[in-house]
RNA sequence: GCCGGGGUGGCGGAAUAGGUAGACGCAAGGGACUUAAAAUCCCUUGGUGCUGUGCACCGUGCGGGUUCGAUUCCCGCUCCCGGCACCA
C-alpha cells in the first residue's frame, strides 16, 4: 500500500489545475457568478502565517463556490509600492523595484506551494505603469471636479519615514508602520475631499450591515465622529465682530461663564490687547514648541478678551487653553464648569465661577457643591424662559430662539479629516500635476500618462523626496502653454492604490480604460472579502470612499465595493502575535516542507473559528497531518470497491446512510456560515466512524465507497491535493474539482428509534430508546419504567409532565 | 472615560428560536503489536465524595431573578481583549 507523501502528490495536483486552466474566470459563464476576494499582500519577501490563514479561509470559500456551481472570480495580486522597498533599497544598495519584483516571484512560488485557485492570469502588482495610470486618471478627473486640494497644513509627519502620515495612519500618536513619535509639519499636501462623503460614508452602513462585522461598522461610525450640535456667535467686547463657537450642549448656555481658544487659532494675536500681548504670545510659543502630550494637565492663559454670551448678554473672560483644538468645530469653545468635565477642571485651576443650570431632584442647587461636572439629564434652571424644561428638549429650543436673532444654527461636525494622499517618498505613483509659473497648478494631459517613476535615482533616506533631486523629472513643460514648469514630486500614500485593485481584477489587462465597465458590471460587487481586523478604518474606509468616487465619475453603479466581509484573526504563537524580535516565527515553508500545504490548510481552519485570534500549535498542526494519514489509509484500503448510493435496509446501512447524510449536511451548514472548525470536526467524526464500520456484502461495499467519495468532495476545498489524489486512487478519470458539491437526503436522517432524556425536575436521570415520534404517552410509560427514574419519583405526587418530541422527557414530581 | 467583543476541562475549542454541557483535536496516563524504537491501534481523562467500575453532589467569571428546566433570557457586579480618546 502506498504511503500518503504530499510532497509528491501536492506538486503534481498544482500542475494539473495549472495545465487544465481550471480555475480560470470567465464572463460568458451562464452560471452565477461569485467573486470572492482576500487583501492582497504586501511584497514584503515571504509569506507569513497570517498570510496562510488569510488566503486559506478565501480558499475554501472559492472553492466552496465552484464546487456549488458558480462562476468564481478569485485572483490575488500584490500591494506593491510602499516604504519597506525604500528602506530595503537603502539597506541592501539596491532598488526599490528589484527589491520588489524579487519578493514577488518568491511569494508567487509559496502561494502556488499552497495550492490557492486563484486565476493567476489576473495577477497585478500595483507599481506597474499600466496600474498607476488609471489612479493617476482618476486622480486628474477628481481635480477636475473640485474633489481633490493642495493646502498648506499642520500634517502628521514621521521623521523615521521621512513622510507624512494621514490620520489614519497615527496610533496613539505614532506612525502606523514604524511605531516612532509623529510630530506636526506645515506642508503643502494634497487631500481628497473624503469628508463631502461623511454623511453617505455612514447612510450606506445600512447597505452593508447584514454582511459586515458589526465592529467594523462601529469602528467606522466612531471614525466619522458625526455629532450634532450648533454654531453660537459670541460678540466680542469693543469690536464689531463676532467669534463663534461649536456645542452639542446647548441647552448649557446659560451657565457659560468663560470661553476658551485653541493656542494655535490663526485670530487669537490679532484680537489679543497690547497689555496681554506678551504674555500671550510666551504661551503661545510655549503650546507650540510642546509636542503634543495627551495626557497633560489642562492650562491656559487669560487673553484679555471678554465675549458677550447671546443668552444674556454677560460678558465672560475668553482663555486660550491647550485642550481646544482648532481641527474641531471652529477652534473657539463656551465653558460650562457645572456640567463638562474639562471646563471643570479648568475652571477649579483658574479659580473660574460655575453656574448650574441642570438640575436633577437631590442634587444640590449650588455648583459649588459639585465635586466633579454633572453631565447626566435633567431640568434647567438659572436659564430665564427655560427654566423647568428637561434639557434634551431645551437644545433645540434655545437654539430656535437664538435663530430668530441671527446668533445660532443647528449643525453637524465630524471627526473626519480630508484625507491626505501626499507623500515624500520615492516609491509610489506620482501625483500626476505640473507647477507653471504662469498657469499655476495644471494637471497632466491624460495622453502623457502614465507619469512614470523615473529608475535611476539614488535612495538615500536624507533629504527629503528623492523625487525633487532627479531634475530630469522634475523640469518639464507646462501642459497648457508650454513654458517650462516644475512636477509635482510627491508621492500618492499607497492606500490610493489599494482602494479600487478589486475593480482591476475584473479586467485587468484593459488598456483603454481604469477597467472594463462591462466586466466591472458583471464581476462586482466582491461577494466575500476576507482579511485583517487591523484595516477596519484605514483600507476599508478609503475603499467605501474611492468606490463612491467611481460611481460619481461615471465609472461603475455600486455603492458599496464588499457586499460580505470577513475580519479573521491574528495568528499568534506562546500569546504573542509571531514577530522576529519574540523570535515566535513558524515559517509556512517549513510547515508544507515537513507535513504539506494540506495539512498547514487543515491545521488552520480547524484550529479556531475564522474571526478568532488562532494560536499556533506544532501538536496541533502534527494532529492534522495524523488525521490525513488516517483519512489516506481509510480511502486507500478500500480502492476497490465500487460506489453506488443503494436503498438502506438492514440497520446497518441505515446506519451508514445516516452517518454519510448527517456529515453532508453538517459541513453544508458549516461552509455556508464559515465555521471550517466544525465542519472539519464533522469529517473526522465521519472517518472515525467509517474506520471501525468494516463493510461486509456489496451493497454495504457500494454505500461504503460513496460515502467516502462524499467525504472527498467536501473535504476537497480545505484539502485540495490529497483529496484529488484519493478521487484518482478510488478510479476516477476526472478531478475532485469538477464535481458538483453533495446534497443529503432528509429522509437518511430519520432514525427508527431515538435517544431521549428523561428528567425529573430537570435533571438528567436516566436516558432511554423509543420509537421515533413516539407520543408522550408512550415515552412516559416508558421513563417510569426506569428505576434511576422511579428513585425519584415514588413517593412522589407527578404534577406535570414536559414532554419535546424526539428529545425529552420531564416528570416533575413533588 | 466612551464604544464594541468576550469569560466553558490541563490547552485549542463544541453545544444557545432555553431541553442529555464538554463534540472534534491537542496534551497526559494505561495497554496491544515489536528484539527494540517509530508508526499504528485500543482504553481512561471536568471536579469532589463514597462502603470505587457504580452512584451522589458540585460544575460554563461572580451574585441575584424568570422557568418544569438557564452556558443560552433578564438585572447587578467583576475581569480580560480590541477600538477611540482633551471631538466641546
Amino acid at each position: 500500500m502506498c504511503r500518503y507523501n504530499p510532497a509528491e502528490i501536492e506538486e503534481k495536483w498544482q500542475k494539473i489545475w495549472s495545465e487544465q486552466g481550471i480555475f480560470k474566470a470567465d464572463e460568458s459563464d451562464k452560471r452565477q457568478k461569485f467573486y470572492q476576494l482576500e487583501m492582497f499582500p504586501y511584497p514584503s519577501g515571504r509569506i507569513h502565517m497570517g498570510h496562510v490563514r488569510n488566503y486559506s479561509i478565501g480558499d475554501a470559500i472559492a472553492r466552496y463556490k465552484w464546487l456549488k456551481g458558480y462562476n468564481v472570480l478569485h485572483p490575488i495580486g500584490f500591494d506593491a509600492f510602499g516604504m519597506p522597498a525604500e528602506n530595503a533599497a537603502i539597506a541592501h544598495k539596491t532598488h526599490p523595484a528589484k527589491w520588489t519584483y524579487e519578493n514577488i516571484d518568491y511569494m508567487i512560488k509559496e502561494l502556488k506551494r499552497l495550492g490557492f485557485s486563484y486565476d493567476w492570469d489576473r495577477l497585478i502588482a500595483t507599481c506597474d505603469p499600466e496600474y498607476y495610470k488609471w489612479e493617476q486618471k482618476v486622480f486628474i478627473e477628481m481635480f477636475k471636479k473640485g474633489m481633490v486640494y493642495r493646502k498648506k497644513s499642520s500634517v502628521n509627519y514621521c521623521n523615521t519615514c521621512k513622510t507624512v502620515l494621514a490620520n489614519e495612519q497615527v496610533e496613539d500618536g505614532k506612525c502606523w508602520r514604524c511605531g516612532s513619535e509623529v510630530v506636526q509639519r506645515e506642508l503643502d499636501e494634497w487631500f481628497f475631499k473624503i469628508t463631502d462623503y461623511a454623511d453617505q460614508l455612514l447612510d450606506d452602513m445600512k447597505l452593508i450591515e447584514d454582511g459586515w462585522p458589526h465592529k467594523v461598522l462601529v469602528q467606522q461610525t466612531n471614525w466619522i465622529g458625526k455629532s450634532k450640535g450648533a454654531f453660537v456667535k459670541f460678540k466680542i467686547k469693543g469690536r464689531d465682530e463676532y467669534l463663534e463657537v461649536f456645542t452639542t450642549r446647548p441647552d448649557t448656555l446659560f451657565g457659560v461663564t468663560f470661553a476658551s481658544i485653541a493656542p494655535n487659532h490663526p485670530k487669537l494675536l490679532e484680537l489679543v490687547p497690547n497689555n496681554h500681548k506678551e504674555k500671550v504670545e510666551e504661551f503661545v510659543d510655549e503650546y507650540k514648541r510642546a509636542e503634543r502630550d495627551f495626557s497633560k494637565e489642562k492650562e491656559g492663559i487669560f487673553t484679555g478678551v471678554y465675549l458677550i454670551n447671546p443668552v444674556n448678554n454677560e460678558e465672560v473672560p475668553l482663555f486660550a487653553a491647550n485642550f481646544v483644538l482648532l481641527e474641531y468645530g471652529t477652534g473657539v469653545v463656551m465653558a460650562v464648569p457645572a456640567h463638562d468635565q474639562r471646563d471643570f477642571e479648568f475652571a477649579e485651576k483658574y479659580n473660574l465661577p460655575k453656574q448650574l443650570v441642570i438640575y436633577k431632584e437631590g442634587m444640590s442647587n449650588s455648583a459649588d457643591d459639585l465635586e466633579e461636572a454633572y453631565t447626566d439629564e435633567g431640568v434647567l434652571v438659572n436659564s430665564a424662559q427655560f427654566d423647568g424644561m428637561e434639557n434634551e428638549k431645551a437644545k433645540w429650543k434655545i437654539v430656535e430662539w437664538l435663530q430668530a436673532e441671527g446668533m445660532a444654527r443647528q449643525t453637524y461636525q465630524y471627526k473626519l479629516r480630508d484625507w491626505n494622499v501626499s507623500r515624500q517618498r520615492y516609491w509610489g505613483a506620482p501625483i500626476p500635476v505640473v507647477y507653471c509659473e504662469k498657469c499655476g497648478i495644471v494637471p497632466e494631459k491624460e495622453e502623457n500618462l502614465p507619469v512614470r517613476l523615473p529608475e535611476n535615482v539614488q535612495i538615500t533616506g536624507e533629504g527629503g523626496s528623492p523625487l525633487a533631486r532627479v531634475e530630469k523629472f522634475v523640469e518639464t513643460t507646462c501642459p497648457i502653454c508650454g513654458a517650462k514648469a516644475k512636477r509635482e514630486t510627491d508621492t500618492f500614500d499607497t492606500f490610493v492604490e489599494s482602494s479600487w485593485y478589486f475593480f482591476r481584477y475584473c479586467s485587468p489587462k484593459y488598456s483603454d480604460n481604469i477597467f472594463d465597465k462591462t466586466s466591472a458590471d458583471y464581476w462586482m460587487d466582491v461577494d466575500q472579502y476576507v482579511g485583517g481586523i487591523e484595516h477596519a478604518v484605514m483600507h476599508l474606509l478609503y475603499a467605501r470612499y474611492f468606490t463612491k468616487v467611481l460611481r460619481d465619475l461615471g465609472y461603475v453603479d455600486s455603492d458599496e465595493p464588499f457586499k460580505r466581509l470577513l475580519t479573521q484573526g491574528m495568528v499568534i504563537k506562546d500569546g504573542a502575535k509571531m514577530s522576529k524580535s519574540k523570535g515566535n516565527v513558524v515559517d509556512p515553508d517549513d510547515i508544507i516542507n515537513n507535513y504539506g500545504a494540506d495539512t498547514a490548510r487543515l491545521f488552520i481552519l480547524f484550529a479556531a473559528p475564522p474571526e478568532k485570534d488562532l494560536e499556533w500549535s506544532d501538536e496541533g498542526a502534527e494532529g492534522s497531518y495524523r488525521f490525513l494519514n488516517r483519512l489516506w489509509r481509510l480511502v486507500v484500503s478500500h480502492k476497490g470497491l465500487k460506489a453506488g448510493l443503494v436503498q438502506a435496509e438492514t440497520d446497518r446501512e441505515k446506519e451508514l446512510s445516516y452517518m454519510i447524510n448527517r456529515t453532508i449536511k453538517k459541513v453544508s451548514e458549516d461552509f455556508n456560515s464559515y465555521h471550517f472548525n466544525t465542519a472539519i470536526a464533522a469529517c473526522m467524526e465521519f472517518v472515525n466512524f467509517m474506520q471501525n464500520f468494516y463493510p461486509k456484502d456489496e451493497k454495504e461495499k457500494s454505500l461504503f465507497a460513496y460515502g467516502l467519495e462524499q467525504l472527498l468532495i467536501v473535504l476537497n476545498p480545505i484539502a485540495p491535493h490529497i483529496t484529488d489524489e484519493l478521487w484518482q486512487i478510488l478510479g476516477h478519470k476526472d478531478i475532485v474539482e469538477k464535481q458538483s458539491w453533495p446534497e443529503y437526503d432528509e429522509k437518511a436522517l430519520i432514525k427508527d428509534v431515538v435517544t431521549i432524556a428523561a428528567t425529573v425536575n430537570g435533571k438528567l436521570r436516566d436516558t432511554i430508546n423509543v420509537k421515533t415520534d413516539a407520543s408522550q404517552d408512550e415515552v412516559l410509560s416508558e421513563a417510569l419504567k426506569s428505576s434511576k427514574v422511579q428513585k425519584y419519583t415514588n413517593s412522589k405526587e407527578i404534577k406535570k409532565v414536559i414532554f419535546v418530541k424526539n428529545k425529552l422527557i420531564n416528570i416533575v414530581a413533588v
